[in-house]
Formats: C-alpha cells, structure tokens, sequence
DNA sequence: TGGCCCGTTCCACTTACATCA
DNA sequence: CTTGATGTAAGTGGAACGGGC
C-alpha cells in the first residue's frame, strides 16, 4: 500500500502547504481538498514516537505538530487513527491465537474420540472372549460381571442371569459418557479418570436410570475433566458435548 | 456541595480520496 | 482507460471527564 508513496512525496514534495485548507477544523463540507498522504519522514517520527507512548500529552502534541510541520489536530487525528488500526491488528492476533488453539483442540479431541472407539472395541472382544471361554458360567464368575452390571452395589446379585450378555455396546457407552442418573454424581466419572479399570468404572452407571444430567452436574463435570477452563474459551458445553457423542 | 454548562479528548464508525493491480 | 480493493486522513456523533460558575 504504501509503496507508492515515495513517488508521491517525491512528486509532491513537502505536503505541508496541502493542508492549509484543512485549518478550520471539523468544516462541515464533506469534501476533502487536496488530501495528501504525510512524508515518510513525518510517518517514521510519528511512528517512532507512537512506540513509546500511544496516547500524546497536550504539550507534547504541540511540540511535535510544530516539529513536524502539521497542526496539531492533524497529530491527534493520526494518534487515533493509529490506536484504531494497533487495536484491529491485535485482535486479529488474537483471533487467530485462539483459532490456533481452537483447531489443536479440535485435533487432540478427535484423536481421542479413535482411541476410544478403538479401545472400546478392544473391550467388545475381550468380554465376548470372556464369555464364549466360561460358555455359561460359573456362580464366582458370574457375580464379578455382574458387579459390572450393578454399579458394585451388591443389590440383585441373585437375578443374575448367566445367559445375559454384559451391555458392551458403544451406544451403551456413550449414553454413559453423557447422560447418568443424579444418585450415581460426578464422583463416578471422578473415579473412572483415577481408576485402571476405566471400562468397568464407566460401566458401573446403569441403562436403567438414564435421568438427564443436571446443569449444574454437567458444569462440574467439565471443571473437573478442564479445570483451566480451556474447552470454554472456544467452544459451548453443548458443542463438546456433540464431540463426544 | 450538588448541578449545570462548556470545552476537550477519546472511541467507533463512516466518508472521501489516493493508489495499485 | 476503467474498476474494484485497499489504506489512510479526516468527519461525525456520542460518552466521559475536568474546570468554572
């Protein structure tokens, strides 16, 4: 943009006299007389000046409106102009900081989704092996997977049906993951991020009492899985909820 | 002391112009 | 030569602030 100013200033010469009919300030009339671009030498002073201290004191606008050969409305105007395009700048910065952060977030969330489904597949194959090994059952065995049906509460130990197959299903999974009842808090999901065995503790929450999880549950649960707030800063709740599901 | 007016400055938005591809 | 895009000096209106009365 501003490669032709060279030409321009050097067709042009000093450009102060083009101003005299900017003198009265704030004219009504919208037309812009002889609008002339400052020298490069007056940008570099203002520029340089600009570095050190963005907003000019009275005194010091006069002193460099008379340096510069400008009036002193025409430094303020150029202060203003210059905090406008400094502001835009640094939001663009940041904008594209947090698209940055936002994208890599997007990776890593996605990269986490495979491994899961890839895990969770695993899991899939491990059960049936389990199964199809034991063909039936025994009664020890049985209450060790049933434990993994009932939460661990002991309750309805004595309906277990060997026949009936562990719910190992991904949709299963990812109803857990998002949705679980109020008795059965947070502190399940605590335990499953501490816990070896994160299969049977996400497991440990049942079909049967598939309630919506609570707003407040479900902001508790984000601070606890991102306590630096991050997945906030570019996205909703509900969009990582989407991820996940 | 509180309220009003006035001048100044700042910001956000807009316009007008110069320049370039 | 025309035209659209872009950068920038300056206009405009409103808010905030300080000083004088």
């Amino acid at each position: 943009m501003m490669e032709g100013d060279e030409n321009i200033q050097a067709s042009k010469g000093k450009n102060v006299e083009s101003f005299s009919s900017l003198e009265a300030p704030r004219k009504k009339n919208k037309k812009i007389e002889n609008k002339r671009r400052f020298s490069d030498e007056q940008i570099r002073s203002l520029e340089c000046i600009f570095e050190t201290e963005s907003k000019l004191e009275p005194r010091k606008k006069m002193q460099l409106a008379r340096d510069l050969g400008l009036q002193p409305r025409q430094v303020a105007i150029w202060f203003q102009n210059r905090r406008a395009r400094w502001k835009s700048k640094r939001i663009e910065q940041e904008y594209r900081k947090l698209k940055d952060e936002y994208d890599n977030l997007a990776c890593r969330f996605e990269s986490l989704k495979k491994e899961k489904e890839s895990l969770q597949v695993e899991l899939q194959k491990l059960s049936d092996l389990v199964v199809s090994s034991h063909d039936g059952g025994r009664e020890d065995k049985g209450a060790k997977e049933h434990s993994i049906e009932d939460g661990g509460s002991g309750s309805g130990y004595s309906s277990w049906k060997p026949e009936a197959k562990p719910r190992f299903s991904n949709e299963g999974l990812e109803d857990r993951v998002g949705v679980y009842s109020d008795d059965q808090n947070e502190n399940s999901i605590m335990r499953s991020e501490k816990s070896e065995d994160k299969g049977h503790q996400l497991l440990r929450m049942d079909d049967n009492d598939h309630a919506e999880m609570p707003l407040a549950s479900l902001e508790k649960w984000y601070s606890s899985v991102d306590p630096n707030g991050i997945l906030d800063q570019s996205c909703s709740s509900s969009q990582w909820l989407d991820f996940w599901t």
